[in-house]
RNA sequence: UGCCGGGUCGUCUAAUGGUAGGACUACGCCCUUUGGAGGCGUCUGUAGAGGUUCGAAUCCUCUCCCGGCAGCCA
């Protein structure tokens, strides 16, 4: 519970804020803080940097973190975004202790309080509909209108509450407002509802409620309840603070203190849950988890690792100001973590087959291969090689362009851990399209022989024709073609139409015949991958791309 | 035209009256049996105008720009 805890480690707002507190010891020494989704739709990365912010506050100050539901309303809410939340929550590495907390356990003390409000003066029953209760708001320049309901006794109050709790009115009819004031330049304090009736089931309390506490008034009562210290949430409730202050403050019970930062947004993709939902239901993709989107069970089935999107979520800090983040941010993250991290393999995407003339018939090398040259530690394994190969198409070109280091007509490059290769005959089908490469290689240039004196530029990696594994990879692009989708009137126009590619037909090594499912590895030259979790046949193996390799070439 | 926030390299983020720094990106060089990784280097920034001060990104004033707020959503 001391500073040093924090001492290395670059310092946001919220930490100075709570190094503040500790030596006023205003918590008494407690650092207490939540993560409190609603459960209506899976989580994005942008909630990954809400937990990993909360979370890391809780362990760096050696206190408590909270995974709180704050299902609220039962009309938008369910059991399934529960389940996929809390699968996710803990993927990332959190610790939330042993159970799992719900705003609705709390509707109970939630309700006594209304009363105890009630019974103050404090607050009351309108019967006011929700235009009437619009049109008497105000504008932004003109106060609103107290509602004629606004000065009942407080037993009737006390009456018509209870049986708005006991379901003897409908939907929409009357609503429990606090008496704040209707001419506060902050619409939140306009005599805001803090009951509506809805008659719905509830996921978790089923039937016995028909009343349920909006956000305003249940969430200062959730983190009371739970001795939140820190509640942090995101810029939008910058407006609602003093709300959230006045109602803790009537009640005297403990008080929390909220605190905002900006939420991340990310370039090429939308974050509201809203439309995430929307691209789901009207399949412009598979799923929540649908690789192209920016959910966490999207980038764990894309093959993104739990300490890259922490270590994202460091790099990209906490601050109050608007930020629209570029994606190249993450990529590093992830690249970083399975670089160092990710056996290497050979595959081939495009195939072209190469024969090597002078490579005699059923001839068969086990060549050593390096599993992670960044990790000694992985070893090595042996890779078939024979007269008949695999190249990638884009590593032959029949003109090419200054500076292309990969093979041409009568020139030479290296074959990854085997020899120095020369294309002497290029075949083309009756369309000019090339079919098949003849090469001939030099055997004084074994890799690893050290005999070789020749120089190529080149190195290209290849699969042995009769050792190959035939197996489908899914390639993925942005899923958007603008950078900020979500500002656009018709952001679904901007769907990239090309954001998935799928190879049927490439070519893999045979070591990675038992690649069990969410293995991850490193396809040289091309990229890094991931054994498809979700859909996928017995019969073959299917590969998501995580993201590419830094290309120095590509970029020409 | 109301209230609340916020403006620092292309992007994200530090500097809390005392050398505007880091990461990412981009570019260049070195190295390399992955055009990967790694190493080295370069470019680019305090929204504007005044003021206070020996000294201002930081404090004050005015202006400009951006975001949020008029759900019985969260």
């Amino acid at each position: 519970m001391s500073e040093n805890t924090t001492a290395n480690k670059p310092k946001n707002f919220i930490y100075e804020i709570i190094d503040e507190d500790l030596k006023t010891n205003k918590w008494g020494g407690k650092v207490c803080t939540r993560f409190p989704p609603e459960p209506n739709g899976y989580l994005h990365i942008g909630h990954a940097k809400s937990i990993c912010l909360n979370y890391g506050i809780a362990r760096d100050y050696n206190g408590k973190f909270n995974l709180r539901f704050d299902d609220t309303n039962p009309e938008k809410e369910e059991t399934e975004y529960v389940e996929s939340i809390i699968e996710d929550v803990n993927w990332l590495g959190t610790d939330f202790g042993d159970k799992v907390l719900f705003a609705s356990d709390y509707f109970e003390q939630m309700y006594l309080w209304a009363v105890e409000l009630i019974k103050k003066g404090k607050a009351y029953v309108c019967d006011l509909n929700a235009d009437e209760i619009r049109a008497s708001r105000g504008t932004l320049t003109e106060p609103g209108k107290e509602s004629p309901y606004r000065n009942r006794s407080i037993e009737e109050n006390l009456n018509l509450f209870e049986r708005m709790k006991n379901g003897e009115f409908a939907n929409g009819t009357k609503t429990l407002r606090a008496k704040i004031d209707m001419a506060s330049p902050n619409f939140n304090l306009r005599d805001p509802i803090m009951y509506r009736i809805i008659h719905a089931e509830h996921h978790r309390t089923g039937n016995k409620w028909c009343i349920y506490p909006t956000y305003d008034w249940a969430h200062g009562n959730e983190d009371s309840i739970e001795g939140i210290t820190h509640s942090i949430c995101t810029l939008e409730f910058e407006n609602h603070r003093p709300l959230y202050d006045w109602f803790l403050d009537q009640l005297g019970v403990h008080h929390p203190q909220q605190i905002e930062f900006a939420r991340l947004n990310l370039n090429y993709t939308v974050m509201s849950k809203r439309k995430l939902l929307q691209l789901v239901q009207e399949k412009y993709v598979d799923d929540w988890d649908d690789p192209r989107m920016p959910t966490i069970s999207a980038y764990k089935r894309r093959g993104y690792t739990p300490e890259a999107i922490r270590n994202f979520a460091e790099i990209v800090g906490v601050a109050k100001r608007d930020a629209l983040t570029d994606i190249s941010l993450l990529e590093f993250a992830i690249r970083d973590d399975l670089n160092k991290h990710t056996q290497r393999v050979m595959a081939v995407l495009n195939p072209l087959k190469a024969i090597i003339t002078n490579y005699p018939d059923g001839k068969i090398e086990e060549l050593e291969a390096v599993n992670n040259p960044e990790d000694p530690s992985m070893g090595s394994r042996r890779v078939p090689f024979s007269k008949e190969i695999y190249i990638e198409q884009s590593d032959f070109m029949e003109n090419p362009p200054k500076g292309f280091h990969r093979l041409i007509h009568g020139g030479e490059v290296r074959l990854r851990y085997a020899y120095i290769i020369k294309c002497d005959e290029v075949i083309k089908n009756d369309n000019d399209e090339i079919v098949e490469l003849r090469c001939s290689y030099d055997p004084e240039t074994k890799s690893g022989t050290g005999t070789s004196k020749k120089k190529v530029k080149g190195t290209i990696h290849w699969v042995s024709v009769n050792h190959a594994i035939d197996v489908e990879v899914r390639l993925y692009d942005r899923l958007f073609t603008v950078e900020n989708p979500g500002v656009e009137e018709n952001w679904l126009s901007c769907i990239n139409p090309n954001s998935l590619e799928v190879i049927s037909n490439a070519k893999l090594e045979p070591f990675l015949r038992n690649a069990k499912k969410g293995e991850r590895f490193q396809f040289e030259r091309n990229g890094y991958f991931c054994v498809e979790t979700k859909h996928a046949t017995n019969d073959k193996l299917v590969f998501n791309r995580t993201v590419t390799l830094r290309d120095s070439w590509a970029k020409k």
